[in-house]
DNA sequence: TAGTGGTCTAGACCACCTG
DNA sequence: AGGTGGTCTAGACCACTAG
């Protein structure tokens, strides 16, 4: 059961998206909003708080809450913003594409000395070393690199890594869910390694995506590196000041 | 006089900074510091809320709020997520180096299409379009394209392009904060005409970061456009799942 | 003046974690 | 059991915008 600010963003988020309230246009005040919904100021105001960070309106003091202008290209977004947990690639994309992996490298290895460290652990346990070609309908289009704690999961089935979703199967196993994600974006240039593996040329652009995933409890779980082709990705970010 | 959730974020903020509080340390529950502040608990988790997607805090259910890893580098991270208000280049590094910046152009022109679609204005109305190389201790490091609308403002001194800081000039001059920017970050190569203006080659490799700034009224103002050294730069985002 | 978002209080109950 | 963060209520006052 979530949350009711939650459901409450959720449903509104679904007016907004299904145009059901037109780009600018006004929507109900909170005090309109708060009486529909049965909950107080407080509570929608939540609701609201999270739905401006994910760049979908507006608030003006004095004025209302608008629609905002929700920027649609034809490249993907990483990190929509929204969603209620953590997605990953697969949950991320995989209503609106098809989606699939290659298995590059699997393997259980003592954790790089900088890996051990952003994960928290000791570097003489192991862990998951999994290097992936992702494809967005059969093409590939970015490689990604993980390093998985495993104390936290031992065993990490090939279907999962091919066809399924690795933060999905983290969930399921671990009953917990995945909350945080401090990531750094860099930019790049394909190295030959890495362009081979998606059939691009070296020196094309590149966008590179590392980050600690962690579990609701604070455990790091997870440190991954992305490197994703700049042709077809781009990053949104909406920044609201205080 | 700010509001006093963002005087407690600022000040437990300081705390964390000057290591008053030592990374993965648990700081004082939410009970004890709303009594030390002196405020209700839904006051002091308006801060923290803050300070958490700032990326100073990790919040664990039962457990605590723990100072978190903060991610140190030789390189500048584009928009450290802090500030009150959106600080724009000057003010965001103007503390721990020495910015300056060449005025290449600028011009009163008619607004692009595309421009005057982000800036929701007529197409017959004037904007401001400046190009601008930053530095940092002299070395030069990006190149920024602003179209700011003219009716905003009608006049910018050039002192104010070349030494001050155009968005502390803006909020003078309207007396209005600033409070919008969505952005969005892509990766490309330098072309031959901007990568002579760094003193770089051409093909090296960018972060793009563009979108449009607005004041705490929701006017837009300013379109802007930055060519940033990829060596040089870096992004950090915090994300939390809810 | 009336309506709007922004802040804040003083409680309450719940879910989670640890000993 | 006791402490922690997470949610929620039912008010109140303030600051800003508009006609």
């Amino acid at each position: 059961m979530a949350a009711r600010y939650i459901e409450i963003k959720n449903s509104i988020r679904e007016d907004i998206l299904s145009h059901r309230y037109q780009v600018g246009e006004k929507i109900p005040s909170e005090r309109e909003l708060a009486a529909q919904y049965g909950v107080t100021r407080v509570t929608l105001q939540k609701a609201m708080n999270v739905l401006e960070q994910e760049g979908l309106i507006e608030r003006i003091h004095g004025k209302g809450m608008f629609v905002a202008n929700v920027i649609e290209d034809n490249v993907f977004m990483l990190n929509n913003g929204t969603g209620d947990s953590i997605l990953g690639f697969s949950r991320e994309f995989g209503q609106q594409a098809k989606i699939t992996s290659q298995l590059i490298t699997h393997d259980l290895i003592k954790a790089p000395q900088k890996i051990a460290g952003q994960l928290e652990m000791q570097p003489t346990h192991r862990v998951h070393f999994i290097r992936r070609v992702r494809l967005i309908d059969d093409i590939p289009v970015l490689v990604e690199d993980s390093w998985i704690n495993s104390d936290v999961i031992a065993n990490i089935p090939a279907a999962v890594l091919e066809q399924g979703s690795l933060y999905q199967y983290i969930e399921e196993v671990t009953g917990k869910k995945i909350k945080f994600y401090n990531s750094v974006i860099e930019g790049d240039l394909f190295s030959e390694e890495l362009a081979a593996l998606l059939s691009i040329s070296a020196g094309l652009p590149m966008l590179k995506v590392s980050g600690v995933t962690k579990l609701e409890d604070g455990k790091a779980f997870n440190f991954s590196c992305s490197y994703n082709r700049a042709d077809m990705f781009k990053i949104k970010n909406s920044w609201v000041g205080k």
